[in-house]
DNA sequence: GTCTATATGGGGATAGAC
DNA sequence: GTCTATCCCCATATAGAC
C-alpha cells in the first residue's frame, strides 16, 4: 500500500475510478502482478517490474518502500475483494438453508467462483489478479506464505465449518482431508492451464473459466460427499 | 548427472550401494533436493547447498557443470522410479483387467502411490524427494517446466487414455478435467502440508502418508467416476 | 580431486541531481 | 515527483594454487 505520509498529496490511495487513467501506483501494481503471477516472489526482480511499467526504480521505491511491501501490496488489492465474495456468499447461504445444511456444492461453487470468477471482465489484469493468487498459494517464499495466511485463513476455517455442518455423517478427519484435497484442485487450476491442453491434446480450454466452474462443481461435491473408506 | 568424462575415474556413476557411504555427487544431490523441495528452483542458491552438503562451490561445479544441469540430475535421480513405477502398475492392471476397463480407484491408486510412496522407507531423504517431485509440479522455473515434461508426459498420456476406457460413458472432455484436477489434488498434498494443520486444527498428520492415500483414492474416484454435469 | 580467490553480472535499495 | 548513478551484497561460474 502507498505510504502513509504520501497519501496527503494522494487522498484518493490506489483505487481506480471508472474511465480514469491508471494512477502510477496502480500501473506498477499491475506489472507487479503480472509478473508475481508468472514467476513467483523470487523470480521476479524489481528490474523487471519497473522496465514492465515503463517506470525506473526509483519510482518503485518511492511508492513502494521495498519488493516485500510492493507483493504485499499486490495481494492485498485484489485478495479482499475474494474473502469478502466468499464470507458473503457463506453468509447468504446460511440464510437460505438456516438448518445449517448447507448443501455441499452450493458451498463448493461460492469458494471456486469467488476466486476463480475474476476472469470474468477478460481483462488481461483480472486473469493475472487470479494467476497471482493461485500462485500465491503454493509460493514457496516465506513473503507469499505470510500474505496469503493473513488474507485466506478466517474465511478457509468458515467454510471448513460449513463443511462439517453438511457432512454431518462424515468423521471430522475426513471432512478435513476432502477440504483440503479440493482446495488443491481448484489452486490448480490457476496454476497450470497448460497442463489441461496436454492431458486432452487441446480438446480443452483452460482459459474458460465458466466450463472449469461447471466442470469442477460436480467433481468435488461428488468427492466430498463420498462415502468414508472403511 | 555426472560428466562423461569424469565417468572414467568413477564408473559406478551416483548409483548408491546398500550400506555404502553415499558419494560426493550423491552428498550434493541429497542436500539439493531438500533445498530446491523447500523453496523451488530460483529460491535455492549454490551456496546454499554446497554449505548444507558441507561442499565447496567448487566442487559443486566440478561434478555438475551448473546450476541448471545439477536440478535436472536431482530430479531425474528419483524421477524415473516414479515413472517406471506407473508404467509397471498400469501394466499390471492391463494384464488383470484385459477388456480394458480397469476400476477407476486402481488406476488413481496407481498414479498416487507412486508418487506418494516413496516416504515408505521414512528416510528424511526420501521424503525430500517427493517434495522435490511436488514443487516441480508447480514451480514457475523453465527449468522445471521442461525436466518435468520431459519426465512425466508420457506415462501421464497413458494413463489419460486408461481413464477414458475405464470411464465409457464420460465425455472425453469431462475425463479430461476430471484426470486434470485430480492432478492437482494430489500434487497440492505435498506442496502444503501446513494448510492440513489449519484446516484441521492439528487433528490430521499431513505427514502420514498411508492415510492420506486411504483418504484421497475414494475422494477422486467419486469425482472422476460422477455423473457427467447437465 | 579439493578448495580459495576472484571474475562478472545482477539483485535490492538509496542519494542526490534535476 | 522523476530519474540516474551508485552502493553494497550476493549470485553463478571459473582459474589456478595446492
Amino acid at each position: 500500500m502507498v505510504a502513509d505520509k504520501k497519501s496527503r498529496t494522494k487522498p484518493k490511495g490506489t483505487a481506480r475510478k471508472r474511465r480514469e487513467r491508471p494512477s502510477i501506483p496502480e500501473l506498477i501494481l499491475d506489472g507487479a502482478e503480472e509478473l508475481f503471477a508468472r514467476a513467483g516472489y523470487a523470480g521476479t526482480t524489481t528490474r523487471a517490474i519497473a522496465r514492465r511499467a515503463r517506470m525506473n526504480v526509483g519510482q518503485l521505491h518511492y511508492y513502494f518502500d521495498s519488493k516485500r511491501a510492493l507483493f504485499e501490496a499486490v495481494v492485498a488489492r485484489h485478495g479482499a475483494q475474494i474473502t469478502d465474495a466468499r464470507r458473503r456468499l457463506l453468509r447468504e447461504a446460511e440464510a437460505k438453508w438456516p438448518r445449517g445444511n448447507i448443501p455441499v456444492e452450493v458451498l463448493v461453487e461460492a469458494l471456486v467462483r469467488s476466486l476463480l470468477t475474476e476472469a470474468k471482465g477478460s481483462s488481461a489484469q483480472r486473469k493475472a489478479s487470479m494467476r497471482m493468487h493461485g500462485r500465491l498459494h503454493t509460493d514457496p517464499d516465506d513473503s507469499a506464505a505470510e500474505a496469503r495466511a493473513a488474507i485466506y485463513d478466517d474465511t478457509t476455517l468458515a467454510y471448513v465449518a460449513a463443511f462439517r455442518r453438511a457432512l454431518p455423517k462424515l468423521p471430522a478427519e475426513v471432512v478435513y482431508w476432502r477440504v483440503y484435497f479440493m482446495m488443491g484442485a481448484y489452486v490448480w487450476t490457476l496454476l497450470q492451464p497448460g497442463r489441461l491442453e496436454t492431458i486432452s491434446q487441446g480438446a480443452c480450454d483452460p482459459a474458460d473459466m465458466e466450463t472449469a466452474i461447471q466442470e469442477i462443481v460436480p467433481f468435488l461435491r461428488a468427492g466430498l460427499a463420498a462415502p468414508a473408506a472403511k
